[in-house]
DNA sequence: TCGTTTTTCTAGATCGATTTAGAAGAACGA
DNA sequence: TCGTTCTTCTAAATCGATCTAGAAAAACGA
């Protein structure tokens, strides 16, 4: 069973290993009765095929993408966006047959080399939400494999694929302004530290995500006279937005909007306000990031960006040879729905 | 910058390649000094670390387990029943600082050995809603790589992590038969062709999908008198659903209930019903499998499964050494909403 | 018929690491 | 002081393929 490699096929047919390997990769580089032959006794012997670890090396394409993906695996399937992300950019790995490789960028120890992003193979990544700034984005540019990010942030050259945060947040921030409101709070969320049974105030410094800091930095910049307060849940999450959210409307002071970078924190929020007998629109403001699907039945206000448009682009930059453009910005757009509302004269 | 491999810096520190091989890999192989002094010139050199695949092929260790799932990748994010069941896995492989590789399962030549598949890097795989029978299931086999499945079908020896898809399903056609309901439509997903701008009616040897097939055989089970009726409006999504049930909702003779054999279809169904000023429950009874997040805000009677269980368990089974059992049976549960109610009498 | 092109196949180098077995020297115990 | 054990490092084989250059045989054109 085990121990059939190209060269006990290559002897059991009579045949060198080059011609078996023509078999499998070349098939016009040999008569179609011996290539007919190999192919039988390989059957027969059990063999499965080139081992794809030793082609890889040495034909030098690994034929898979890597994909860094948000800070915690399992967290990054808890955000529709960040899945729809994934579902466009599987979609032309498919219409390449290139695979997608998920990496974790745990925290094991980067130097040792045991990490994943140090160990995979791969002929290029996509870089999702993750910070130019972290670790394994710099493996990956050591290693020299070609990345594209999510992110404008990195060195000059690198590609992207990205929308002007700013200006997606000022959108919101006006559209805030306009109905009045001057008292916000900001659900982010904290990959750095586990939050307890409630949620909590941060600073903007300890932002530890980019895009986040734009957001906050757009809303603020059309909110030039409005308190805005960033709390946290935890990860960025439905369960974490609640949270949050909780920890906003049963403080002595209430706001009048809350704005959920993301749409899962946001309908978080609306969930919190529901189980308060608050009506989003009324009451209080909600708004979110990103126009996930289930925005839309839930009423949430929200900045759409088209993320699976967003995952393709990345795609066809990574696999598409006839992609040329390296730095593409998408467009964003404020969708009002009844989650905002004037914000309620004292 | 190219170029650089273990040699060099071998070379370039005055010591064995397997020294600088061991710096990496074996800390306690050599003294520290050296392995700063070897770390140190790599760095300099921009040696990014021992190759992926070259460490690969001669440890015949790849660092990652393959997933395939679903026919088409992309199609398999539309369903949060796939994604939660990815979360699982992932979680798991997190732990063990493994990359998840997805394999697109498309229909390169098998043969030729340019599929995926054959060309993946991996140590183990979990194969998630393909039958036994699907081709890619058989290389794994060839290729001797330890597979977890989601489905029972295959060889005895064959690990996998199931639910009773029969008894389930017998579960949710008892509910229906109490209720009164005769005339049934299923809502079934078809992988094989693209369907038109409609919904078509299928045969019950059309049925691609093992699954489906178990849970068609159990709802008949219990509803032996009734007319049960199989509809696709294509591959499993919402919008299937939707096409699906429109397909028979505006048909001639109207069933009393809408089974979706995943929930997505089954909340296409409730859309469906929503534009037609139907009210799931009282007008027609609506239900599906799986139990989504989004099934209960929406009141769907489902047949929940723990997915994310799932996929933990697969994950366990591929990675834990200390796992032992290899085939297990996840319970399910029959969750009752206000989609479903008493059959009109007519 | 003879040189030329095409088809079919092969030898041997190579991809970049890890591993095994063992050498050289240092440290140790009595 | 001598044999023994540890520590530190190395030489050479090996993992399983693919690639380049070229040989042998067959087909072809005139």
């Amino acid at each position: 069973m085990a121990g059939v490699t190209l060269k006990t096929v290559a002897k059991a047919v009579g045949v060198s290993p080059s011609t078996v390997s023509n078999a499998y990769n070349k098939p016009d580089q040999l008569s179609a009765a011996l290539r007919e032959r190999i192919l039988a006794t390989a059957q027969e012997l059990g063999y499965a095929g080139p081992d794809a670890s030793a082609r890889a090396l040495r034909s030098g394409k690994a034929g898979a993408i890597g994909v860094l993906f948000t800070d915690k695996l399992a967290y990054a399937f808890s955000d529709p966006y960040a899945v729809g992300f994934l579902a466009g950019l599987a979609e032309v790995a498919e219409e390449f047959s290139t695979s997608l490789l998920l990496m974790p960028l745990s925290s094991a120890d980067i130097v040792g080399g045991s990490s994943a992003v140090q160990q995979a193979a791969i002929d290029a990544a996509a870089i999702f939400c993750v910070p130019s700034e972290h670790p394994a984005v710099d493996i990956l540019a050591a290693r020299g494999i070609p990345s594209v990010s999510t992110d404008r942030g990195g060195h000059p050259g690198l590609s992207w694929v990205a929308i002007d945060e700013v200006e997606a947040a000022a959108k919101l921030g006006k559209h805030l302004n306009r109905l009045g409101h001057r008292d916000i709070v900001v659900l982010v969320d904290d990959k750095a530290e586990a939050v307890g049974e409630t949620g909590i105030d941060v600073d903007f410094d300890e932002i530890t995500c980019t895009d986040c800091e734009m957001r906050i930095q757009g809303l603020q910049k059309e909110l030039p006279d409005a308190r805005i307060r960033l709390v946290t849940g935890g990860h960025n999450a439905f369960a974490s937005g609640l949270k949050a959210a909780e920890y906003a409307l049963d403080s002595h002071d209430r706001p009048t909007a809350i704005v959920g970078l993301s749409d899962v924190q946001a309908l978080g929020a609306m969930e919190a306000m529901k189980v308060r007998g608050l009506i989003p629109g009324r009451d209080l403001t909600v708004a979110g990031f990103d126009d996930i699907p289930a925005a839309e039945p839930a009423g949430l206000t929200t900045i759409r960006q088209p993320i699976k448009d967003k995952g393709r682009a990345v795609g066809r930059i990574l696999l598409d040879p006839a992609a040329t453009e390296r730095q593409i910005l998408m467009p964003t757009q404020l969708v009002v729905r009844s989650s905002s509302g004037p914000a309620p004269r004292h």
